[in-house]
RNA sequence: GGUCUGUUGGUGAAACGGUUAACACAUCGCCCUCUCAAGGCGACAUUCAUGGGUUCGAAUCCCAUACAGAUCACCA
């Protein structure tokens, strides 16, 4: 069987927006599924849309992301230059066109564009472009060429019949081909245009499977128009469904929505955003949801993509981040979270203890900080805080509480979670308590919350001592 | 407007003519519990856009309608 090899072909446009990543992660498993070759490949041709440092940002992503290409501009290749305006200089594209034009595949033309806009607005919607300088002699054509006469290359359509092709996700699709233009090759600035740069490319690479965005759908039997034209094999087309951004609209960097970047700077993981986006528009056929990487190359099934535009959910990316926080290898999710926390909070606290205390708590990184930036000082409350009803205090009870508190954590020398939960709740038990009536304005003493990350004690353990006491007897004095 | 494609709960979705229409997120309960989380348990679509067929039987097949998206460039 013949080595499956795909390509994904961004523009440098500074911006790797989700459902982009999307395509390149599914042609990345689609190659690496069958041991295939997966490659990058720049497509710049549009040099008034460049962007300084785009490129970086995407060899950034696809090294985040562990989406390693076998081949690309970085890499090299037997198939480069892999960055189409390099591929340009050598010409590829012109000679292509012309080789079509000799063999009575496509055509000189001369028309102007403004001319053929101007017929376009008259006749509406029955429009149909027949080219009269299809019917030009050779001699004509080479004449007026060397007259320097402005000219494109089309493609020859015959407007009978039909074309079908057959999408791997969406099946075979058939068009008249009457309503498919015939279709400008060559720019009179001799560069390609777009379509055609591809086919050309994705030839030449053995490109055998294309994988794309359902928006191509209606230009592909255009561009099968072209391979049959040259006699080339026809690559199997994947067409995906747009990533959404609600019921109407994809996700797009016009909307301000979420670049890859973006979620990075908020605290997401790429393992988890890559796990989660695999699952819009892709389902696995086991009931599982949590994939590394590698065993999504094993389960992903091009069949089982879907025909349907998917909305990005933010909050199920949120818990599966959270997921892959808490499945996390101990010290590696310490070696994570430490910058965050030492950010906020300085060093002067056992980092691994923090760590400790938000772990089940953490959704996505940027959370951290208002979690725990109550270890730096309490910001100020109302003491009706003290009010609790589950734990059935108020301040007046506050009052006596937190004088018993401080007595037995006095005279405790050890101090860890376990010894302060020990004492505390022997304290409780000896005045009729339960538990939660001597922790909770224990814990608001600490933190001055009325919820935080972790128990009183666990608060207690990681201030030490010291400034356990010390807050205990701020507390006091504030009622 | 022409052409192409699609339509299962708030969201992602499964189902390949016969199930009480999976599962996950979210939401809401309960349990656990020193708060909040995490974890456990449970609730949540009499119904698969609508209307017709075909069939003993349809979310699944067919046809119409509605709605949505894509595409109609010498842009990529």
């Amino acid at each position: 069987m013949q080595k499956i090899r795909t390509r994904f072909a961004p523009s440098p446009t500074g911006y790797m927006h989700i459902g982009n990543l999307r395509t390149a992660l599914y042609a990345y498993l689609i190659a690496k599924k069958d041991d295939g070759d997966f490659i990058l490949r720049i497509e710049d041709t549009d040099q008034g849309r460049l962007v300084e440092g785009a490129v970086d940002i995407i060899y950034d992503t696809l090294a985040q992301c562990n989406l390693k290409h076998d081949e690309g501009p970085d890499l090299g290749g037997n198939y480069g230059p892999y960055v189409q305006s390099e591929r340009m200089k050598s010409g590829i594209y012109y000679e292509y066109a012309h080789k079509l034009v000799e063999m009575g595949k496509a055509h000189v033309c001369f028309c102007k564009e403004e001319d053929i806009e101007a017929q376009r607005q008259k006749q509406g919607d029955s429009f149909y472009f027949v080219d009269p300088c299809k019917l030009l002699s050779k001699e004509e054509v080479k004449q007026r060429i060397d007259n320097g006469e402005e000219y494109v290359i089309r493609l020859n359509v015959e407007p009978e019949g039909t074309t079908s092709f057959n999408d791997e996700v969406y099946g075979t699709i058939t068009v008249e081909n009457k309503t498919l233009d015939e279709m400008v090759l060559l720019k009179s600035d001799g560069f390609p245009t777009y379509n055609f740069a591809n086919v050309i490319d994705d030839h030449l690479m053995d490109i055998t499977d294309v994988v794309r965005g359902n928006e191509y759908l209606s230009s592909t039997p255009k561009y099968n128009l072209i391979y049959e034209a040259f006699g080339w094999d026809i690559p199997r087309y994947i067409h995906c469904p747009p990533v959404m951004k609600d019921e109407h609209q994809k996700l797009s960097k016009r909307n301000g929505d979420a670049s890859f970047q973006d979620l990075m700077a908020k605290g997401y993981l790429p393992q988890a955003v890559l796990n989660y986006i695999a699952l819009l528009g892709w389902a696995p056929s086991e009931d599982r949801e949590v994939y590394s990487l590698e065993e999504l190359c094993k389960a992903f099934d091009v069949k089982r993509i879907g025909t349907t535009g998917a909305i990005f959910d933010i909050e199920k990316l949120t818990w599966m981040n959270g997921v892959y926080l808490r499945n996390m290898e101990i010290d590696s999710y310490y070696e994570l979270v430490r910058p965050y926390i030492e950010e906020t909070v300085g060093t002067s606290f056992n980092y691994k203890l923090i760590a400790n205390a938000i772990h089940d708590r953490v959704n996505i990184l940027s959370e951290i900080s208002d979690m725990i930036s109550f270890f730096n000082e309490t910001s100020s409350y109302e003491t009706d805080i003290y009010n609790n009803k589950k734990a059935k205090t108020d301040p007046e009870l506050t009052k006596v509480i937190l004088p018993e508190v401080y007595k037995s954590l006095e005279s405790l020398d050890t101090w860890n979670n376990d010894s302060i939960f020990t004492a505390l709740a022997a304290k409780a038990q000896e005045l009729g308590y339960k538990n939660i009536t001597m922790m909770y304005p224990l814990q608001v003493a600490l933190s001055g919350r009325s919820v935080a990350p972790g128990g009183a004690t666990a608060i207690a353990e990681i201030l030490g001592k010291q400034e356990t006491l010390k807050r205990i007897s701020e507390a006091q004095n504030r009622l």
